[in-house]
Parts: structure tokens; C-alpha cells; sequence
DNA sequence: CCTCCTTGTGGAATCGATTACATGAGATTG
DNA sequence: CAATCTCATGTAATCGATTCCACAAGGAGG
């Protein structure tokens, strides 16, 4: 693999105007410049980014730390990053942490031992201790869909939807289907996400009369298994919930398995609803009704507030908003709500 | 960010000694060792691993460029060739290609000259020029699940999943159950897969006495628009066929959208089967048989094939066997044939 | 015609590690 | 006791780029 110094010898000039021309410096005849793109094409040159990085002092490269990427809704938050830093030349690596903390420390140690310019994070835990080194260290950093918070993380930006009024549509929707008795698998209390979705939901159904019990709140992982856990639970209540709310879909998915698994049907024995949508969710049995991310607006979003941050300007947090979409697991009535 | 000279000053000694202690050298006094272990954790210094990859000229990363990470199959696979990797010590950069030959070729540039040590791809088209490049360059690249041929091209490994058996499971299963008039909706002729599958179907068949007639055979590009296309030609024909072989998952799913847009039955109206196997399929209406991949299995084994080329081994080529699951989606009948 | 700019180019330091070679102290051996 | 060897450590070259500074040639202005 060729070398600048042997496109330099090749052109008959320097390494230094090799260089020039290379990041087209003004100062350059044209045909210097001519002779020493020839020697870059003849020996099909291409700059060692590895010693640019080391001499600049910038990879541009950001990192992507999420929480699992056999989750839908972030492989689809990982491909609008990937978009979206691209158009800016940036490239995006990916770890994922699949739910794990220890995971997630690894790829954040990694990701700083490698000087990536930048720290795109979906939290999977509270407070990873080389995520908050990173953070005081002064890594450009922003949280995208979850975040933590602790000392030194106050600056950091957080881009993310607010489901709140999604939540408040989807209880009303229940509600008007003449469920009473709903339950939610929950998030772990570690993410905010986890929390949040509790509390809108809790917060909407005393909105509409109705009172969140504690055996209704089943603790889930944000991972199918968890889903199905608790859904049993829930089914082994000497009262059973008549709807149940999962907070990702992945945990719906486990849910739908178990429900199934003791030959009960979604929706006359149970509704069921999720947080996050998927293309799948239109084709299962019955079509699922859920709670839309705009995704690409949230890759869009951090991926711009992270460069601000990377290329020395101010960022703020963003919040989107999600919205329902009524599909028929929750009694009849098609269509969605804006 | 402390480096390596700052640890040296603190601890009393020459970087060249704390590069020792870092890379346990042999030849360290065990107080000096302690010393500098000492400056080190006082520092939270880690080492730069792109001035360690500058010298040592490696890079401890492996590309991963594959077609379409919305796909869950190939979403898979990266998981476990992240896992494989990540057991010893490479870290993985993916990059995914959207079924593009122009961003195949951008991103295996970008690996390449951010010198991972190694590359695994998943080829979307017939010649991307990087990548015969990278491979004449001497790169050490395997292919997986997908593989090209050409000059030079030959001595790279390939990792992949034969669907013969599988395929011919299949069509035995759908003549049983009485469809004869059985169509495919084949992937890119420029991929492997999209050739193969096609040809195992076909052969398929003909062993079962059935032929193959050209206006049952779609192109589709492995993306959900192209199912959804094919299956309304399909469905145009004035003999429209019985049966549908997506030749993955994603257009089996863009079949099903157009099926049931014309409010056809699965399987009562034409029946419906996929290549790749994904979790979904369990939950769809109905539920879909296919032909499941060992994606853990073909991604541990691309990454140990890679890295025994890494490091100056010989590696070879492998071939797996996919297998028929079979649902409900070409008539009754539940179980999975091993 | 001398001085002062401008323009184009080269020399060399630099980024942060690794590692071959040099060195000095102490141990071993004949 | 001198010669040799071993061990622990330091000095400096190196990887491949970027960039500050120096410098030469030519043009402009007085």
C-alpha cells in the first residue's frame, strides 16, 4: 500500500505539496498539482487515515452505543445516523450493548480508546462509570432516545421523542374500546424511557378515571423473554388485565407469544398495544396498535446536535413527538391518529 | 487526554518503559511495574489506539459490509459477527451498502483507508471496483452469505448457507398439499443468492415433475417494494399462480402487503413461503413458513475464517445447511422439518 | 537598482505509540 | 580478579500524515 512520500518521489515534489494538494491548499501550481494527482492515480494512492487521524487529532468518526440492535427500532435509528453523518463525512460505528452494562462499558472504552470524535448513546443503565469519564473528559456526547442523568451529564444534549400525548391517545382509544382493567410491561427503571412510559401511562389513565394497580406493573427488560414473563404473570392473576401495554416491541412480541401459547386471542381475551412500530406490526394477527417514533427525524436531530458539539457550536436537546397508530389489537376501529 | 509521556513523568521512567509494563514485556522489575501501573490508574490514561495502530499497522478491527441492515437476516449476522469478534479482541465496523453497488463501494473505501484488518462482505453486486482492489491489494477478505466471482477473486473464502436441501423440502411440501401452479420472486441476478435460489427452485420442480414457466418467475431486489411489485404482476396474470417462494424475507412481506391489499387469503387464495427465517414470521396472519439460516453459526464461522487469514493462517471455505420451518402459510400442517 | 511582497515549494517538527539498539550495574565464571 | 553475561532501563528511529517556517524566484514600487 502505497505512501505519500512514494507519490511524492513519483510526482518529483515533496511529502509537504503532496499533502497540499491532497487537501487542496490554494497555493499550488496547476501543474504540480496535475503531476501529482497523476502519481495518486497511478499508484492508486489513498491517504492513510489512520496517521491523518493520529496528526490532526480528529477521526472523523462518531460512536453509536445502543442499548440492542436486534431491536427494530434501533437498527432503524442506526441507519438514519449512518445517513445523516454521512452526508457530513462522517463514518458511524456501532456497538451494541444488548441491554447489558458491562457491554455498554466495553463499546464506550473501546469507542474512546480509538479517538472517535464524537459519542451518539442510548443508555442501557444508570450510570456507566467510562460514560460519565467520557462526558467529564469533555467527549462531545449527546443521548438519543434515553438518558441518564449524574454529575458532569447535565451538558450533555438529549434528543428524543415525548410520548406523552401518544400514551394519552392510546389510553382514550382503550377506553373507548371498553377496557377497564389495563396493565403495562414496563421498561427497566434504569432508562428513562423505561420510567417515563410508566408514569404518561400511569398520569393518562388517572386522567380518564382509571387507577394504575401495583400487580399491573410487570418489570420487563425491553427484551422479548421479559415480555412473555410477565405477560404470564399477569394471565395467572386471579383478575387478569383486559389490556395490556408493552413498553417496546420486543416485549409486545413476548407478550403476543405467551397469550397465544395458552390459546387465548388478542383482542377478545386481551388487548394488546406497543410502544414503538414496526413495519411487522402490520401483519401480524391481529395488526398491532402502537406507538410511533419518528425515527429519522431522531437520527437526523442527534446526529446534527453531536457535529455542533464536535465542531465546536453550541447544541440543545430536541424533543419529537411520537403518535398513535390504532390497528386492531385492541378491539375494532381502524385508521390512525396524527 | 494524558499520553503515554505524561504516565512516563509521573511514574519516574522512560515511555519506552511504560510501553513495557502496557504490553507486559517480560523484562520489567515488578516495583517498576507497580509504579507505572500506579501512574497510570492515577491518570485514567488508556493508551491511543490509533498511534498504537499507526506503528504496529494494525488496526484490531474488522469491516462488516452487508447489504441491507433493515433486513433482520443480515441484522443478525452483524450481531454475531460482533460477538465472535469482540471474543478475540477485533472490534467490528459496520457498513451497511442499502443494496447499493455506490455505497458498497463507498464504505468498503472507508474501511480501507481507515486500515481495518480485515474484511467481510456481503456483495450486492457483481464487481464493486474497491473491493476487487482491496482484494488484489491483499486485504484479507471473506465473503458471507452472498459472493462474487472475478480476477483475483478467487483465493477469498466464502461463508454461506446451502438451500438446496431446504428448497427441495419446500417444493415437496407445497406439491403436497396440492399447489402446482407455484411462482418465485427471485433476488438480483447480479447476487449468488439471487441466482442460486432461484436455480435450486427450479430443479426442485422439475424433480417433482412441475416446470417453471418464465412468467412465474419475478425479479425482485430483496426489498419489500419489489415483492409488492412482483406479486401484482403475479396476480395480473390471467392463470395466477397458486403458490409464492420469496426469495427472502422482506419481499415476502411486501407479498403478503399486495395479497392482502387485494383481500386474497393466505393461504386459501395463494400460498406463501420465504427464504430467512426471522422471529416474526411466528406472529404473522398466518404464519409464514421459510427457510431458516444458522446466522450464529455462519457468523462465527466468517469471522474465524477472517481471522485466521488475519493472522497469517489458512482459512477455507464453508458451507451450512439452511432448513425448512414449516407454518401455516401453504395450507395446514404445523412442525418443522429438521 | 534596491527593497519589499507574493507565490510556490521544501525541510523538519510533530502527533503517540512500539521496538531495535545501547548502556550501565550487578552477577557469574574460569 | 578480569572477562563475560544478564537484566532493567533509556535513547532514538519509526509509522504516515499535516503544517510551521524558511527560502528562492519573480514582480511591483520607489
Amino acid at each position: 500500500m502505497p505512501a505519500i512520500k512514494d507519490v511524492a518521489r513519483r510526482a518529483g515534489v515533496s511529502v509537504a505539496t503532496v499533502s497540499r494538494v491532497l487537501n487542496d491548499h490554494p497555493s499550488v501550481r496547476v501543474d504540480t498539482r496535475e503531476r501529482v494527482l497523476a502519481a495518486v492515480a497511478d499508484l492508486g494512492y489513498r491517504p492513510n487515515a489512520v496517521a491523518r487521524s493520529l496528526r490532526t487529532d480528529q477521526t472523523r468518526a462518531l460512536g453509536l452505543v445502543i442499548s440492542d440492535v436486534l431491536n427494530p427500532f434501533f437498527t432503524e435509528l442506526a441507519r438514519s445516523v449512518e445517513d445523516a453523518a454521512r452526508e457530513l463525512d462522517y463514518s458511524v460505528v456501532i456497538g451494541n450493548a444488548d441491554e447489558r452494562p458491562d457491554l455498554q462499558d466495553h463499546h464506550v472504552r473501546t469507542l474512546m480508546d480509538r479517538r472517535i470524535d464524537g459519542l451518539l448513546v442510548s443508555p442501557t443503565d444508570g450510570g456507566s462509570p467510562m460514560m460519565l469519564a467520557a462526558a467529564r473528559a469533555g467527549t462531545p456526547m449527546v443521548f438519543v432516545d434515553r438518558w441518564i442523568e449524574g454529575e458532569g451529564l447535565d451538558r450533555v444534549p438529549v434528543v428524543r421523542t415525548d410520548g406523552q400525548g401518544a400514551i394519552r391517545a392510546l389510553v382514550a382509544h382503550l377506553c373507548a374500546l371498553g377496557h377497564r382493567r389495563v396493565a403495562i410491561i414496563a421498561g427497566p427503571a434504569a432508562t428513562t424511557t423505561g420510567r417515563e412510559r410508566v408514569a404518561a401511562f400511569r398520569s393518562a389513565l388517572r386522567e380518564s378515571g382509571l387507577a394504575l394497580s401495583a400487580d399491573l406493573i410487570g418489570q420487563g427488560d425491553f427484551q422479548a423473554d421479559s415480555g412473555r414473563r410477565v405477560t404470564a404473570r399477569f394471565l395467572d392473576l386471579p383478575h387478569p388485565p383486559d389490556a395490556i401495554f408493552a413498553a417496546d416491541n420486543l416485549m409486545a412480541l413476548g407478550a403476543m407469544d405467551e397469550i397465544r401459547a395458552r390459546g387465548l386471542r388478542v383482542p377478545d381475551d386481551v388487548a394488546l398495544a406497543a410502544f414503538d412500530d414496526i413495519p411487522w406490526f402490520v401483519h401480524t394477527d391481529p395488526p398491532i396498535t402502537a406507538i410511533a417514533q419518528p425515527t429519522g427525524a431522531l437520527g437526523r436531530a442527534a446526529v446534527t446536535a453531536l457535529i455542533d458539539l464536535v465542531e465546536g457550536r453550541p447544541a440543545e436537546s430536541v424533543t419529537l413527538s411520537a403518535r398513535l397508530v390504532t390497528r386492531r389489537s385492541c378491539g375494532e376501529s381502524e385508521g390512525s391518529t396524527p
